[in-house]
DNA sequence: TCAAAAGTGTTGGCCCTACACCCATGC
DNA sequence: GCATGGGTGTAGGGCCAACACTTTTGA
């Protein structure tokens, strides 16, 4: 029981700090091992895993709420983030919590406001909380069972990565300063959900003049060393205005 | 005082029925004399415009009482609505209401959720509330001052508008049942902000094959008759879900 | 030397741009 | 018939998919 006494004295002071009915919850992307991953908690009191979250304080913006809270979990706030939907169904949360007194915070209706992020993984170290047992990065392509409505959070974040991904510099928050052309093209099949053809991906991308050719190669793998890359963040950051052209 | 009075019965009911801190605003574009408008009402008290909006019942959905905020105001609910964004900075809304008690509920910090909508001009008929003095359609090319920061927020909307117009059938939702090729583009350079070449849009669209050439005309106007079209909504339909290709 | 991955060449088709031309209509 | 706006023709260029070829690497 000790783990409830922890909320019951937690749910006090939050009455008094935060404004009520309102969460936040992040879908925070990185991309490693060839594959997106996505990070997730598992509550210490549940079987289901679920996406990092908090709540407004009565005195800071939203969007700085949500920079906190990611700051909390992966302990740099030089993250881009990115508010993508608010999620206000009636029943969204109500299952939650249900062995609590109703006067309990974590039992309120929430409306929930979603923002996803994009970590570059090797400068993430991962902070667990207190009301979580475990924080793991997790592939998309293989993902456990979720809390309440994170799966349906989840998959909007992700259709409206790729919705937004002519758009936004995904490829540039996501990546490593350096990278290749065969690790960006994987990026991008991971966020489109399709396989992308090689020698038309390495063309289209050399085409839209962001890129700087480095010169260095990936040594240590097998096979032939592919070319090195980073990105041209002025040239970048112009074509970003107008969009990517071309569709994938 | 009679309007000060009637708002303070209105605050405790308010408290009573409504989810605090959260309103929603509502930015309602129609299509008619060429160009883009949006529905603006003015306060009683106030010289600024403001989009119309309300707040969010204790017991229903956030999406639920968007449709309900709509129908008050346009008398149909049969309209096309979709959430954009979340404004949730601390002093959005601060310099409202500023010579009333603090314990009004129209002086609380609301965060506010913005939901588009696009409305068929002739079907819409104008609905006053208690607040307001006027209500109006006005056309985005000559918009008046806007109180809080109702601008951003519409702003935002037409932003969202123009990156969605491949996904999201506004066209449909904006024109009436039979149009002409010429107002369907008066329509996108509307919301795109720019001109189009006039015989490579007519290609385009046709090209898409969603439109159904009808065996009429729009007679009356000076000059050629143009062609009548509606949407063959299947076809529009399926199109939209893979989003209409190429850039504008 | 060989398999596999990276880099590059090639070809035909489609779409886009720009501009030009014809057609229909009200004055 | 003439100005105006609507419908259509056309030539050039760019992008794209598909596929094949060459190069580089570790085993």
């Amino acid at each position: 029981m000790e783990f409830k006494k922890f909320l019951q004295i937690e749910s006090e002071e939050a009455w008094e700090k935060y404004i009520p009915t309102l969460s936040i919850d992040s879908v925070i992307f990185s991309f490693h091992q060839h594959s997106l991953h996505v990070l997730l908690l598992k509550m210490k009191d549940m079987d289901a895993w679920g996406l990092p979250g908090g709540y407004v304080e009565k005195t800071e913006n939203v969007d700085q709420a949500a920079v906190r809270i990611l700051k909390d979990r992966t302990g740099t706030e030089n993250i881009y983030l990115h508010q993508f939907h608010t999620f206000g169904d009636r029943n969204r949360s109500e299952d939650a919590f249900s062995e609590y007194d109703d006067s309990i915070w974590y039992k309120q209706r929430f409306i929930s406001i979603g923002y996803y992020a994009l970590a570059e993984y090797s400068k993430v170290s991962l902070v667990i909380d207190e009301f979580s047992s475990t924080v793991e990065w997790h592939s998309i392509d293989n993902l456990p069972s979720f809390m309440m409505d994170h799966r349906a959070i989840f998959e909007k974040a992700l259709l409206t990565l790729r919705e937004q991904v002519n758009h936004h510099p995904i490829g540039y928050n996501l990546l490593p300063e350096k990278f290749t052309m065969p690790e960006l093209q994987k990026l991008y099949e991971g966020i489109l959900g399709k396989k992308l053809n090689r020698g038309n991906f390495y063309r289209k991308f050399l085409r839209y003049d962001i890129l700087t050719k480095l010169d260095e190669s990936r040594k240590g793998g097998a096979h032939k060393a592919p070319d090195l890359y980073s990105f041209d963040l002025e040239k970048y950051n112009n074509a970003l205005k107008e969009g990517l052209k071309g569709g994938w």
